[in-house]
DNA sequence: TCCCAATCCTTACGAATTGTTACAGGCGCG
DNA sequence: CGCGCCTGTAACAATTCGTAAGGATTGGGA
């Protein structure tokens, strides 16, 4: 899918704009919106991912707009309010809001936020599931690892973990410890050998010479690092 | 279904009870924890609908347990913390987290908090009684499976609990043990392999190839996975 | 009541995945 | 160059999963 749209309604154009430009940057489109007419128009033509809704505004109570977009359109809603009060932020999540931001805010914990949501409602298609690299394609979806001539090859749950540690992780030094915690190693000591041997079985995969390894390079006493220009597309 | 199930991972006491009484108030369950250990060897046994964590444990790094439970388990994660930068709440929230709360906090406020997740979570169940994805139409009225030639299929009640679990959490980690909880499994220790016997006969019925299944993944000690994009029409 | 068919659990065994052991190197350092 | 320590990997073992076959249960109809 395309980028997610997520509309603005609020009355401060300043915070509309603040709120634009981080959620743009981030990589949304956005629609931005200063009163609750214009926004109910628009809502005719486009079906926003995402609203974040004032609840203060010039020409309608927010609570009853939020209440219908959540009831009636199921849209995901996050209210942005300068009300602080817990009681303020209980009843506007219980009228239908997905979440509650309070002013003033960090346009970035709004965009996390968003992230968050979006995240649970297309799981995978959010992060993305395939990933290009160094003439590989490496596709989670269906655990398959495909050469530049095409040809597959299926890999394991537990060789995904490995591999997906390192694809979002590239160029940079992954610990033994990180991946320990990451892939589940409860404390088992000797799980240090089961992690060579996972890392061992997906060099294979690569085609990596033992000898000279050119994605996934040992760091000795640290850990791997693992080179290689990752795309998630 | 039920009560939902909340879980508490919390190093203080006080935090905890204060917590469990107000979630019993409003009618959930609860789970209490001190320590990450202890809490992940409930996660064995018990799955809960969402987790409240702590993000400062005695034993154990809270982020990263956070991360593994919104990964693997594709549980709803609450994280309640000390830590109220706006880079903390960045960070938990990327890392998985479906709401991050900070302290002091009022109970109240989280019970909201937790309801407006449960909502998203379950809405599809009574809308619709029918299914697309990938081709094939399940109809939940009939008990029949149509390919895109229009061919039908009839599947059985139990088939079709599978299914519908499947389509109700498409591209989400569907653990063991949530299929056991759902499908009435008691605790039948054998049950396991009546529910590989169910998936297989779901696999043929959708002319899964075996070696290489597209629609019904497993992942290997955890569960199964459903990919393809679902509309309940 | 008896039979039949459908459904679904159980059993049993083969296959796949993963952790563990054992040993052969390689690395750093004196 | 010799000695510890770290890493790679082949071979084995333990889990976990897939599925065919058989039997228990249910419900309907003669």
């Amino acid at each position: 899918m395309t980028q997610a749209l997520v509309s603005i309604l609020d009355d401060e154009p300043a915070i509309r704009t603040m709120l634009a430009d981080a959620l743009e940057e981030a990589g949304f489109r956005t629609m931005s919106f200063g009163r609750a007419t214009e926004f109910e128009a628009a809502l005719k033509t486009h079906t926003p991912d995402v609203c974040l809704v004032d609840l203060s505004l010039p020409d309608k109570d927010g609570l009853t707009l939020v209440h219908r977009l959540a009831l009636e359109q199921g849209a995901t809603v996050i209210i942005i309010s300068g009300r602080a009060q817990v009681q303020d932020r209980v009843t506007g999540l219980e009228l239908g809001a997905d979440d509650y931001v309070t002013k003033p805010f960090d346009p970035a914990e709004v965009v996390a936020r968003i992230r968050a949501r979006l995240r649970r409602d297309r799981p995978v298609a959010q992060t993305g599931n395939c990933a290009r690299f160094n003439g590989w394609t490496a596709c989670f979806d269906s655990y398959t690892l495909m050469d530049e001539t095409g040809e597959q090859t299926p890999f394991s749950h537990a060789e995904g973990e490995v591999l997906r540690l390192f694809l979002e992780r590239p160029k940079r030094l992954v610990s033994r410890a990180v991946m320990q915690e990451t892939l589940g190693g409860a404390a088992g000591e000797s799980f240090d050998r089961a992690m060579d041997v996972r890392i061992s079985r997906l060099r294979t995969k690569l085609r990596e010479d033992p000898k000279n390894p050119r994605l996934i390079k040992t760091v000795y006493g640290a850990g791997y690092i693992f080179l290689g220009d990752v795309d998630w597309s």
